[in-house]
DNA sequence: CCGATTTTACCGACCGGTCGTTAGGCTTAT
DNA sequence: ATAAGCCTAACGACCGGTCGGTAAAATCGG
């Protein structure tokens, strides 16, 4: 913890993460830093850049890793798992950036929101490139791409809103269990069963 | 809109889910109701407790739909399959609600968190258990119980942050496909196949 | 190497504004 | 007359942000 303007902002991740980011005050932030308020506006012009700041940097990372993660890897089935994997990884590993980077957008200013937007849509469509061609490839059942790839980011990114560290499953467990889950899920068919069936009479007929 | 207490309430859900709990203040929800902000103290008596009664009867009126949309319902299967339609149909048909019950709950205070929780329990052990009934049964693979249940339920959460009415898809649409998808990833196996192998080598060469 | 100057990193005091909430009074229908 | 339903007015607390200033460190000219 060398330099203040890095303690602040994990500081600011701690308190954004526990309390909420408009419910954390900067002399919160200040106090936590051991500094007074008025020196936090030294290293960042606001309370939004400060937030924004962190926002950045970590969608930044997660791109960059799912670049890396994918590089090298040929077959498609390999590399969703190991898109899903990294993605897993990543949000519980960061837990806290992750969690705030779901939740705190509406703190943005328009342009800044627009950013990382961007940013996100960007990582999104990865995704839905790597399902769109393993449906092509007949890997994958004719699946709807885009439902189901908001789905299994969204699941994935859940996982930082309830993990425990040191908890009953290690990082690596958690990221095997959706990979399988969502692979299969990804394989299945459109065919309803008869069970399905049954349910939708039963439903119907309420 | 007879009633001012229904208006206000109405209008604080718009609010809540579009701009926040924290940065909606009581007097634009007064001026939204077309009343002046102290008169929301006449029907309310703190802005908290505006929010907890939001939250109450959400939570109320979900755990007593499932509960209906099981009753008569034999095989597990069907069961799954219609309380997974039936969150996910909650919670695209009242959208609103739903996200601020999913992201407003640290507006809270400890007693009505408490009581609120207590009720999400409640609803996630129904799901559970049909999960390791379906388990035991044999129907569903040999999977993790608590974990995959948070992973359905933020799953069908979802929907509720990016559903669009009137968009390309109708409720039921969407509420079929995530039904395939989670019953056929709940079935699946646990055997790691080749490429889920091949993956994990590259990973860990790293 | 030394003195002068600039930059870095911080502080205490304060500002304008907004917030949730309360007190008390005025209508209107019963 | 009574109470419901709403109003105006004001409160104390706190918020993000700014100001002028300061001590120490870094930089630079001779």
């Amino acid at each position: 913890m060398g330099n203040m303007k890095d303690t602040i902002r994990s500081i600011a991740i701690e308190l954004f993460f526990r309390k909420g980011y408009f419910a954390t005050s900067i002399s919160e932030i200040a106090k936590g830093s051991g500094i007074q308020k008025a020196s936090i506006y030294y290293h960042y012009k606001s309370k939004e850049e400060l937030l924004f700041s962190i926002l950045k940097a970590t969608m930044d990372d997660l791109t960059h890793d799912l670049k890396e993660n994918l590089a090298g890897i040929e077959d498609i089935e390999s590399k969703i798992r190991a898109a899903v994997h990294g993605h897993v990884r990543f949000h519980l590993e960061r837990q806290k950036e992750n969690f705030i980077a779901n939740s705190e957008l509406r703190g943005l200013t328009a342009e800044h929101y627009r950013v990382i937007v961007e940013k996100r849509d960007e990582y999104e469509e990865i995704f839905q490139g790597l399902i769109r061609q393993g449906r092509e490839q007949g890997v994958f059942a004719d699946v709807d791409v885009k439902i189901l790839s908001y789905a299994i980011l969204t699941l994935c990114t859940a996982g930082a809103s309830w993990f425990n560290p040191g908890g009953r499953l290690t990082v690596d467990e958690i990221a095997d269990i959706y990979e399988n889950f969502i692979v299969s899920g990804l394989k299945q068919g459109d065919a309803p069963g008869m069970a399905r069936a049954r349910h939708a009479d039963q439903v119907l007929a309420r």
